[in-house]
DNA sequence: GGTGAAATTGAGATATG
DNA sequence: CATATCTCAATTTCACC
């Protein structure tokens, strides 16, 4: 509900909680609170704030694609043509095989994630894309993860700066 | 723990099911009864096979990158020089950030996606992984979206084949 | 901000029709 | 697959530290 605004940085007991609710969603406070050696209350006070603050979004079932009869999975590189531009022509529920969309820097404005039943249904879906402008399709051989949980990273480490070119301003 | 077999095909419930608890993984089975007119026992038994059948693979928190302090996102494309392999050369645990390894088909053997908390991380991020090959980094500006839950795709429509081909075999 | 304890509410697993 | 009962567990709210 409320704008992004930036939240009170998580300590280490948060980042616990996160790491066990991204495991396991429907684990209760009381066996939450037995894990990381803190009392139920305590521990659904900082869970509701997470919850609250909109670092916890909500909570869901994982489901595999492949068990559910989606196997493929490819990324779609795409420069749309002017006037065709998927997200301005297409809307969401004609592509559910859609998963992801992003619009990045460099020479090819979108990337999608898109996940097929078959190589037919694939072959389908890339013509139906190739419509909106110039493509590149990678169809994924593995993958080794996916979905990894949010875990806290490293603070950067500011880059050694070659001798002779000093700081950037 | 078995292996993949495949399991029976989703049935128009079991699709309703999913979206329901996709979008909440902590639905009751009494409320889930509710919301697609059954009783909670035949809707238990029908998440119970998902979960054994694998299609159900486990219930997690959503947890917002950026709220958690990582606004950023990129994909690197990667051809690893030989022995320098991002796969056997490194450990999960050394790269927090990276939140998907796919391989590809095409020129480039490696798709990874990355998540960091600021330009800086992102170039110290990239410097690293730069020590392991050829590589091309897109940083993502939006995303339309991402997580989507795993819905029931159109049986693929055959290609119309061009007069004059024929079939294929 | 966290701990401890008691009461209320609700979920899940039966057995039966 | 629906209904109904039963048993068990979890959450919440309080007072105290």
């Amino acid at each position: 509900m409320s704008t992004v605004r930036s939240n009170p940085p998580l300590d280490a007991t948060d980042w616990r909680l996160l790491a066990e609710l991204q495991a396991d969603g429907r684990l209760s406070f009381k066996e939450l609170a037995r894990r990381i050696h803190l009392s139920p209350p305590a521990v659904a006070e900082r869970v509701r704030r997470m919850e609250q603050s909109g670092v916890i979004t909500g909570y869901a079932a994982k489901v595999d694609p492949a068990g559910a009869g989606q196997p493929l999975l490819a990324f779609v590189q795409m420069r749309c043509s002017l006037g065709r531009c998927l997200l301005r022509t297409t809307t969401a529920d004609d592509l559910p095989e859609l998963v992801e969309i992003h619009k990045l820097s460099g020479e090819h404005c979108t990337l999608l994630k898109v996940r097929a039943s078959s190589l037919a249904h694939l072959e389908g879906l890339v013509e139906r894309l190739g419509e909106h402008g110039e493509m590149r399709t990678h169809i994924v051989l593995s993958t080794q993860f996916d979905g990894r949980p949010v875990e806290p990273v490293a603070e950067p480490r500011p880059v050694t700066p070659s001798a002779g070119w000093g700081a950037g301003r």
